[in-house]
DNA sequence: TAGTGGTCTAGACCACAGC
DNA sequence: CTGTGGTCTAGACCACTAT
């Protein structure tokens, strides 16, 4: 059991605010390790001598920091976090796509099995954002591919592609299998030669939907991206949206210092 | 006032729960705008027919979302975004330095007044993750330059710099003002040519120390970098570990598609 | 002073997990 | 069945803001 300690009541901090950060210093300690369970609301109401509402508070200022994850019936334990995943940008290399790999299998190669679900694929018009970014008309459509990718059956990743209707007309891109290598494979048979990626990276919470198909955790925030594909012509082929379980990943860039 | 809603009791949502989406909705629609002022807990209790501790779950709820924001004795208000800063890889480009511009000075140039603030200067022995980011080994001091910035005296990042003391020995890195250009432009002068930078991007929820001093409110996560800068000759000759306010920041990075 | 959110109490009933 | 966390009530006193 945790050393006891008592709430200092004449403190001018909260009694909450106490017992989080006594429980905050247990775990950094390392006296309670990830996947150990936290002490019952019953018990710690009990050690400092408070009520159980006030304890609640500690425990959701703790969940809240993605710090501890409660489990209905069985207790508050502290997070343990999956490995992190380290992405580089060399992910999207030609030389993936010339194997046949798109590039969440080319990620995803040597880490589990890769596999795609709740795949939507569909002609729409594109929103004010989406027509700055692909540099079209009101009047052009893009093909959108939604889809989430799983990881050994964990959902890791949302992703949202977008074609205009000229490049994608009549192939794969429209199915559902783009085929190997991907989209960016077939982008590239229609004649249009990758130069160069734009990729935007911002973080936020998730919305609720984005928490429910994420399975993400209260308190675990989300990475956003947003990638451009340029050819050599200047022009943006492509645009992909991802939301990532920001605790998961690590991104990778590198530039020159000129 | 917002159109009244009841709670439906019989629904297995719990009643704080339909509450908040409720709020949320009114804000997506626009009927509660950035800055507005909720309806007080009294008038929510009134208006939905529920206990003080319910209403204020919902707006906990809110809150640990980024949604809104508390301030004690006004009201809580939807959260009023300040305008991103986009941050472009070339930031750290060697044309700055030769203005004499550091890498804050180049990305704050016409956004306001850059500051900075609790500069801490010094000689530590480098913890492991930094010996390995170094590639140097326990013997080996670094000096590490701790400091907060500030845009428009309005905390924007904190950072902490690492250089190995033999790079730094004798140099104006070791002192409170590292001079025109910043650590980068006196790094060069000691003859090591910057040929590369690698950044890495992670997101979580801040510590309650970062909270503090980056003026965070609940529910808004952490934007971490941890760059390398690399000379010509393969040396990591500095690592600088930052922490932003995440919805303040979008970070772009252009790559090859090769 | 009135109204706001912040903290806290002492109960209640419920749903879920595990034996 | 027992113990766990989830929801909810009806109060209380406090600290802060604005008038």
């Amino acid at each position: 059991m945790l050393p006891l300690r008592l709430v200092d009541r004449s403190s001018d901090v909260p009694a909450f605010r106490q017992i989080a950060e006594h429980l905050r210093g247990a775990i950094r300690a390392g006296e309670l390790a990830p996947g150990d369970r936290l002490p019952s609301e019953t018990e710690l109401m009990a050690h400092y001598g408070v009520a159980r509402m006030t304890v609640r508070q500690a425990l959701a200022e703790l969940k809240s920091e993605g710090i501890a994850v409660a489990e209905h019936g069985r207790g508050v334990f502290v997070q343990s976090r999956p490995p992190v995943r380290r992405l580089a940008s060399d992910r999207f290399a030609r030389r993936h796509r010339d194997r046949g790999l798109a590039a969440f299998s080319a990620e995803a190669e040597g880490l589990g099995v890769a596999r795609v679900d709740q795949l939507e694929v569909g002609r729409e018009k594109p929103d004010e954002r989406l027509r700055a970014l692909l540099g079209v008309d009101a009047r052009t459509k893009v093909v959108a591919r939604r889809r989430r990718y799983l990881l050994d059956e964990e959902p890791v990743e949302l992703a949202q592609s977008y074609v205009p209707v000229d490049i994608a007309d009549g192939t794969p891109i429209e199915q559902a299998d783009s085929g190997p290598g991907g989209i960016y494979a077939r982008i590239e048979e229609q004649g249009y030669r990758l130069a160069e990626f734009v990729e935007e990276i911002s973080s936020r919470m998730p919305t609720p939907e984005e928490r429910r198909r994420l399975n993400l955790s209260a308190g675990e925030p989300a990475l956003v991206l947003t990638r451009r594909a340029i050819d050599t012509d200047g022009r943006v082929v492509e645009v992909t949206d991802t939301v990532k379980a920001a605790s998961r990943y690590v991104l990778e860039y590198r530039f020159p210092a000129e």
